[in-house]
DNA sequence: TTGATAGGCAAGTGACTGCTTGCATATACT
DNA sequence: AGTATATGCAAGCAGTCACTTGCCTATCAA
């Protein structure tokens, strides 16, 4: 099911709770293969974010326990691609499940 | 843009965020039109859980402010039903952005 | 009116969370 | 080797969150 080994599947859930996390998201989507200061910097300037390095760091770690981010090493660089494909599950769980037409 | 007044972005995500309310939301997709009571004993049986009736009615007026859940009044009764719909900027912002098949 | 039922309000509490701080490791450059 | 760059680890702290507890309001039935 899951191609990582152990992703809870509340991690998710968790991982979209946080407003600076949704905004790593968007500036991935925007923008793939990207190292965590090229994240900071561009989170900095195009989306008024002033979170530090070390806060940055955290939320990828965080992101990529729920399957949402996936890296590369490359020498002294790690690249960071967004991958959408847990959110999936929440499409499968409230969105499809029933075709409700009547508001 | 938003059908209720004031319902701000995150809370949709703050809200799924709780896996009790997510559970509600599994016993409202099951079966729509239930008052808090019905709530109660339906997660106690079906999902066992084990929170009180304030727990649990705190859960719902979290998620009917995030636009998730809608109710209607019935002299002292209260139905609770789902709107799915704020889940639906999710597929907007990360899904339907970009076409994403090289994983 | 009295009692029972369905729900609401609000303060307090323990646990969790995001962030900082300081140091450590690893790679690259000269 | 020595220095700078890129990232990792871990303890501590302040704010938030889910839950409890206790009481209150409203509706219905006798």
């Amino acid at each position: 099911m899951h191609i990582l080994g152990t992703v809870k599947d509340g991690d998710v859930f968790r991982a979209i709770a946080d407003p600076t996390r949704r905004k790593i998201l968007d500036e991935l989507t925007e923008r793939d293969d990207q190292t965590l200061f090229e994240i900071c910097s561009r989170l900095t300037m195009r989306h008024q974010i002033t979170s530090s390095r070390q806060a940055i760091s955290q939320h990828l770690e965080l992101l990529e326990a729920a399957g949402l981010v996936v890296s590369r090493r490359d020498g002294r660089y790690k690249f960071h691609s967004i991958n959408p494909a847990p959110l999936e599950q929440i499409v499968e769980r409230w969105l499809n499940r029933r075709t409700k037409e009547s508001s």
